[in-house]
DNA sequence: ATAACTACTTACTTTGGGGTAGGTACTTGT
DNA sequence: ACAAGTACCTACCCCAAAGTAAGTAGTTAT
């Protein structure tokens, strides 16, 4: 009967929630603005990290590379470097990245037709992709 | 001629992002843990405000209104309200939030596919839908 | 010798999403 | 008279996510 408080709700509703909801388990994954775009870059395909870096220029190297450890840790992506005196690593998607490939790419089609309708919208299907 | 400031280069960003990725216009609307499982609940059917209220006992009264309303803003949720003596609210998904129906479907089902890998998940199909 | 390239790391600051805890208006039930 | 139920609103606070800005190591190019 000792004190428990570790700002326990948060942290219980937390993990509660996605041990139970599948969208919550997704939204852990991809959620956060960067990462479902720099799934969507992989793709098409393995790329290096300058390449990525390149591909998405509003993203800080902080938040790319904290994301890409993050992505590893879910399993989403690899990550290949060879001990070379350049550096050269390269990131391409597991399994399961592969497997959300087509449900990202129906967000994207989602997306631009969605915003067709509004107009003031001009991406099309492989604006991100490149 | 006159000053202009308002930490620019975040709003600039994101509003090139917005128009240009399609996946960055999907997280804008759908991003953000709770509008997505909102939008979930509502697959199935209208919901008045207090049945997902209950159907989501994690999210605080505060933060279902306040996604309901951006939810409203974007176009993917319907609001009716009859105007009697205890209120009665009924929300329900917009053509376009329809359109998302599958899209959401399709990241729940990857969740299940996926956190079966790794055990420890036991959700189905059906455990935030109801 | 100095800049440029690679893929990072670290320290510091800001911002806004989310939580807590109250209140509102109006009616029905006891 | 007072609680209970509906669907909200408001002010305040906190923390984690995101941004800023700098540094690291080792090599090649000028």
């Amino acid at each position: 009967m000792t004190k428990v408080k570790e700002s326990s709700t948060r942290n219980y509703n937390k993990g509660i929630a996605e041990m139970t909801c599948p969208i919550t388990y997704v939204m852990n994954k991809i959620g956060g603005h960067w990462k479902t775009i720099i799934l969507y870059y992989l793709i098409s395909g393995p790329k290096r990290y300058g390449e990525l870096k390149r591909l998405i220029p509003a993203i800080t190297e902080k938040m790319l590379i904290q994301h890409l450890k993050q992505l590893q840790e879910d399993n989403l992506i690899n990550r290949k470097a060879e001990d070379i005196v350049p550096p050269h690593v390269v990131y391409s998607l597991t399994p399961s990245g592969e497997e959300l490939g087509p449900v990202l790419l129906a967000m994207a089609e989602w997306a631009i037709k969605d915003s067709a309708k509004y107009a003031g919208f001009t991406a099309t299907a492989d604006t991100c992709v490149k």
